[in-house]
DNA sequence: TTGACATATTCCCATATAGGAATATATATT
DNA sequence: AATATATATTCCTATATGGGAATATGTCAA
């Protein structure tokens, strides 16, 4: 079998850091195509491309203005990814909790 | 260009759906690969691979002992996909406020 | 040393990319 | 209608995958 669909969920979505900086860039308002090209540096087929996936999870949003497309996120589709990195959160403080008592007692023994 | 490795970085191992269930296996509680064959119910081999590509980025240790593997989730390593999904937080805070909104506005219309 | 057990690696293949180039589609303007 | 602009799609190709089957490696036990 070969890799899962990009467009199979968000995180197969969002696994390419073009499509990341994407969502990043259409966060906080909406853009054109032309826009992210400029913006990106990347050619316009490309970007239509990464938009296309990015609408198939459902991760943005797109309305028309005359012969322009804008996009914006839906970071509702974010979330899932969100929370399901959260379920790790207490590990990394109580792992992290561990190297610094480690670190403390090595300083310890220094001292003595 | 074909797709980027899967041992790229986390957000790439983590794409596949078998990787992120062994990452919650393996989240608070060492276990052997032969546990995890055990509860995933994939062949031996297929479990060995996901476990190199989790190792390869750093999201899982392992230490031996006797013939035994024992593996667990480094949570540091999905630290950064926690983070990048962070910055959208607000904005599905905000958006969903929004719906709520026009759900109440709509009801208000319903009443007149 | 030999055999059993645990895990890792290799080989094979169908499949899906990402980007580049070329082209199609849609809308505005004149 | 003809042209320009904005975006989307198609075709191409090198590349990496995930699983299955087979095999290699490593460690314990007798």
């Amino acid at each position: 079998m070969a890799r899962a669909a990009t467009t199979t969920d968000a995180f197969n979505a969002v696994a390419e850091v073009r499509r990341r900086e994407i969502l990043q860039h259409l966060a906080f308002s909406e853009m054109t195509v032309g826009d992210l090209v400029g913006r990106l540096g990347v050619e316009q087929p490309s970007v239509s491309k990464h938009l296309r996936v990015l609408r198939d999870v459902g991760l943005v949003r797109v309305r028309r203005n005359g012969r322009h497309m804008l996009y914006r996120t839906n970071a509702a589709g974010i979330r899932p990814l969100h929370e399901w990195t959260s379920t790790f959160e207490r590990l990394w403080a109580h792992q992290l909790t561990r190297i610094k008592e480690r670190a403390e007692a090595e300083e310890k023994v220094q001292e003595e």
